[in-house]
DNA sequence: TGATGTAACGATAATCGTTATCATGCTCAA
DNA sequence: TTGAGCATGATAACGATTATCGTTACATCA
């Protein structure tokens, strides 16, 4: 059972407190503007030993894996191509439908990440201008 | 247009020949294999115009990205955790699924990825043992 | 109380996939 | 033939992440 440090305490919090997708360096900054700087390292053995103690969620994206809060049920993401805004949604039947794919072929599922790409309706309205 | 030259064209030979997913690094080699050496750059750079052009399709994975023939329908992907065996499947009732999510949240979607991760048959059975 | 063991910390080096740079080479149209 | 323009390949650079390693915090036990 891992240690709920202060540092791994302060990175929870402030994930749980927002809406956001976070990535470590974000998380470091943050921490730094707030007076209580951490080592990089640390974020990431951080968010690592939260996860696996299902305390936070990630994203793998192409680039960089981002967390967020695991207060909520499970999810797929939408992310605008344009802005990197992260649209959630969930669909019981996709999920459904995703484990009968599964069982067909003889995977036990483990886990599964659906991302869609686009431009969000912001963009979209930007876009046509 | 890009120029379709002959290291391209042994890139895409190599893929449309196999039922494999690529990464750039296996291609090199397999070309070096073959006597026909080529730079990494060079692969990384035709894999993208290869991919721009339609004439191979590619999935993100966590550490990189694998590319395959485009010569199939679009279909989404399970990757085996324990063997890195990659399982393909379509499930048209998903994609339509997907496309009404995307417009309900104002998304243009133009595109997506769904990669379910666990276990296959083969590494289920030898859990098992 | 003090020794000891365990795990986390933080600075930094290393890793790894990918992209940028740049000098050189090929090809095709003028 | 020339030269513009794109491709090549060696290699440096980049960015996210992980490994290393000495240090530190904390709990346990003699």
């Amino acid at each position: 059972m891992m240690k709920l440090t202060p540092q791994r305490q302060a990175i929870l919090d402030i994930i749980n407190a927002s809406h956001r997708h976070w990535d470590a360096d974000e998380l470091a900054r943050a921490m730094s503007d707030a007076g209580q700087s951490i080592g990089i390292a640390t974020v990431y053995r951080g968010l690592a030993a939260l996860e696996s103690q299902g305390l936070i969620d990630s994203i793998q994206l192409a680039d960089k894996k981002r967390y967020e809060s695991a207060d909520k049920a499970h999810h797929d993401h939408m992310v605008c191509t344009e802005c990197g805004h992260i649209e959630e949604f969930s669909h019981q039947t996709i999920e459904q439908l995703q484990l009968a794919a599964a069982e067909e072929k003889g995977f036990t599922l483990t886990g599964h990440q659906l991302v869609m790409f686009g431009l969000c309706r912001q963009c979209n309205q930007a876009q046509g201008t």
